[in-house]
DNA sequence: TGCAGTGTTGCTTC
DNA sequence: CGAAGCAACACTGC
């Protein structure tokens, strides 16, 4: 689920609470996550964002690595850990099913715990020194921050490569953040049919697309990204860019601008959603 | 009832 | 090498 706007409404959410804490206990249930037992004792010295990861930076220089990937969300509150398992206790949205799935938790010297909601347990975690977290796969593949990149870069990358655009622009590789909703969003307010070749398209028409992309990843953030299904800011509200959405998930239904029918079409196993009269194939 | 589909990504296979 | 298919997993909706 998450792609660059909830992740970063996440990090800064956390931000405000988690920096200087220490972490003084910790607990989860899925043995894929039973690195973040090594991260007892140390202190969160800061948050960042690399793509749709989330970074904390832990004293000793350590890092704890974490990707929610479709359904994972970081959530402030309490839970008691018993025998049947885990308890929230607060917030008191943590009873909606969506956050009912907690598979690790860390607990700190003072203040709330964060708990790691994953129904469909996708989200992966990663622990050690500073450089070797940077060393690894996760960041080394990662193409430049979409938010951060120029519009040359941004334009030359996406040239470089010769595929549907669609698929281009959720290829982390190429530029990290935009996933399925942004990316449809983007090439709707481009005007760009998603199967156009990336190579094919102007670097004039790329710079259109790239300040689209960022401009709607912008309002994502600014509304706590998308809580189509199952994300969640860390106090357990929703985030309301879904209100904004004018393609993503719409087929069948009218064009908000011309009324043409919008289509669904698999592109690479991800459903892209257009408008055949707004979105020309162009160059 | 069963099966396609879901905001992600990595591995295997050809 | 790249592209396609499948995998991880749980649930919803047609």
């Amino acid at each position: 689920m998450p792609e660059l706007p909830e992740v970063e409404t996440t990090v800064r959410d956390l931000k405000r609470i988690l920096i200087g804490r220490k972490i003084t206990s910790v607990w989860f249930d899925v043995p894929k996550f039973k690195s973040i037992a090594k991260t007892k004792g140390l202190k969160i010295e800061g948050i960042t964002r690399q793509g749709k990861n989330i970074l904390f930076s832990l004293s000793g220089g350590h890092v704890l690595l974490v990707h929610m990937k479709m359904t994972g969300h970081l959530l402030l509150g309490k839970w008691r850990i018993g025998k049947k398992g885990v308890e929230p206790i607060s917030p008191a949205v943590i009873k909606e099913r969506v956050n009912s799935y907690i598979h690790f938790i860390l607990s700190f010297d003072k203040g709330p715990m964060l708990g790691f909601s994953d129904l469909r347990k996708f989200g992966n975690v990663k622990f050690g020194k500073a450089d070797s977290v940077a060393a690894g796969k996760d960041l080394t593949s990662l193409g430049p921050d979409v938010l951060i990149v120029d519009s040359k870069v941004f334009s030359d990358r996406i040239r470089a490569r010769k595929k549907k655009i669609y698929q281009i622009l959720l290829d982390q590789t190429v530029i990290s953040g935009p996933g399925n909703i942004y990316v449809n969003e983007s090439l709707f307010l481009s005007g760009i049919h998603p199967e156009t070749v990336s190579s094919q398209i102007s670097p004039a028409l790329l710079k259109r697309l790239h300040s689209k992309l960022a401009e709607i990843l912008t309002v994502g953030v600014n509304l706590g990204g998308t809580s189509l299904d199952d994300y969640r800011r860390p106090n357990g509200e929703r985030g309301f860019f879904g209100n904004k959405i004018q393609i993503y998930g719409r087929e069948k239904l009218p064009c908000m601008v011309c009324g043409t029918i919008i289509m669904r079409k698999k592109i690479g196993a991800r459903s892209a959603f257009f408008c055949l009269k707004c979105q020309k194939p162009k160059r």
